[in-house]
DNA sequence: AAGTCTATATATAAGGC
DNA sequence: TGCCTTATATATAGACT
């Protein structure tokens, strides 16, 4: 869109590439938000960024009733604290990449339950 | 956008939440699919619809070098298949939602990967 | 629920600061 | 790198099927 035309292909300039990133990054997570609002979904996006850091959107999660099994998975592994599920990831209207460890974690803790979520499912429909 | 300006808060009819969710959906996917092609790197966009089905869309993951902790945790949970990190989730021109049993693996594994990411990424920043 | 049409709202490529 | 501007490309709301 814009001036010209942009073909769908790798854009081979790094800073074009990068600017291109920046702006389309920016738009996506604002459909992401708009739609989350417009429909009351849950939605996560998470991206990893041309120079290799990573960028996410997550609308609210709202109900979490038995933060088990995978939490459980978790403290095996991070045994440092025990703030999962915790912070209701919420939009960002000015996004921006991560680079502190605390917002790595909450999107870690964002995948844990969305991955929380599709393992219930599964149970659903093993059941 | 179109005919109406939408303001951005809850669309309280169910039937046009659900156009406009599909609508958008697929809107959304293919913004996230032309992002990840130009700019080369990996997203993964999921979704819970109005009516609690998962949508996802995941661009390529390409390279995998050490499948171990995270791998190892899930089959501690999950010891029918060890079929994680296998199937590069691609996009899908024609959007779907799921309601397989594999298509729910898949996602699972796309929120795997991703997952294993971050605690790479924290992992780098801890040492 | 899913596609078509079309007027209008947005997103954004280039270019400039 | 990030923030304007603006011409053009896209997305999409509403109506209809």
């Amino acid at each position: 869109m814009g001036r010209a035309k942009l073909p769908v292909k790798r854009i081979e300039n790094t800073t074009n590439r990068q600017v291109t990133f920046s702006k389309r990054r920016n738009g996506l997570i604002k459909k992401a938000y708009e739609l989350s609002v417009l429909c009351d979904i849950d939605i996560a996006l998470i991206m990893f960024s041309p120079s290799g850091r990573l960028s996410h959107f997550s609308s609210k999660i709202s109900d979490f009733q038995n933060k088990e099994s995978l939490l459980r998975i978790l403290h095996e592994r991070r045994t440092d604290n025990d703030l999962e599920l915790q912070h209701a990831a919420k939009y960002e209207p000015d996004p921006q990449e991560f680079t502190s460890m605390e917002e790595l974690e909450q999107c870690e803790n964002h995948l844990l339950d969305t991955l929380k979520r599709v393992l219930e499912r599964k149970e659903i429909k093993e059941s």
